[in-house]
DNA sequence: CTCGGAACAA
DNA sequence: TTGTTCCGAG
């Protein structure tokens, strides 16, 4: 059922599957916590709370509090905190979205499973595919 | 800290 | 379905 058709015609550039992910009935409304993260590793100014490290897809979080304050926020949940967050973070194992470092505290990374090219504007390109990409399942 | 079951919300 | 909340176990 997780079925999308790829739309972006660029030469040497692909998502993983659940980079375009535009179902749920608000359509891409509700804010995905990959989404979130990739939003914030994005952003320099939270390089201090979270950033991109060691190999290509992985990120520590420096300050899982803080991320967790910035989640809870943007998700208004105002009891958020990394005890959940990470729970959430572990589901996404099976999704085959996220996988943990083992031995490194706080340190996660995404599933670029055959993505090319590292220095893109990711989240830019991901919005406008969620935009252009029409899902026809359920 | 990290993992994952279970109940529950939207 | 994706998360949230609670929580025991390793």
């Amino acid at each position: 059922m997780r079925k999308a058709a790829p739309c972006l015609p660029s030469p040497g550039f692909a998502f993983p599957d659940w980079a375009y992910k535009p179902e749920s009935s608000p359509g891409s409304r509700q804010i995905q916590l990959w989404h979130f993260i990739l939003e914030l590793l994005q952003k320099e100014e939270y390089q201090g709370v979270i950033a991109w490290q060691g190999d290509y897809g992985e990120f520590v979080i420096k300050d899982p509090d803080e991320v967790a304050r910035l989640w809870g926020i943007r998700k208004c949940k105002p009891h958020m905190n990394y005890d959940k967050l990470s729970r959430a973070l572990r589901y996404y194992y099976n999704k085959r979205i996220l996988h943990k470092t083992k031995g490194k505290r706080f340190t996660y990374k995404f599933n670029f499973s055959k993505v090319v090219l590292v220095n893109y504007p990711l989240l830019d390109v991901a919005a406008a595919c969620c935009t252009c990409v029409r899902e026809e399942d359920r």
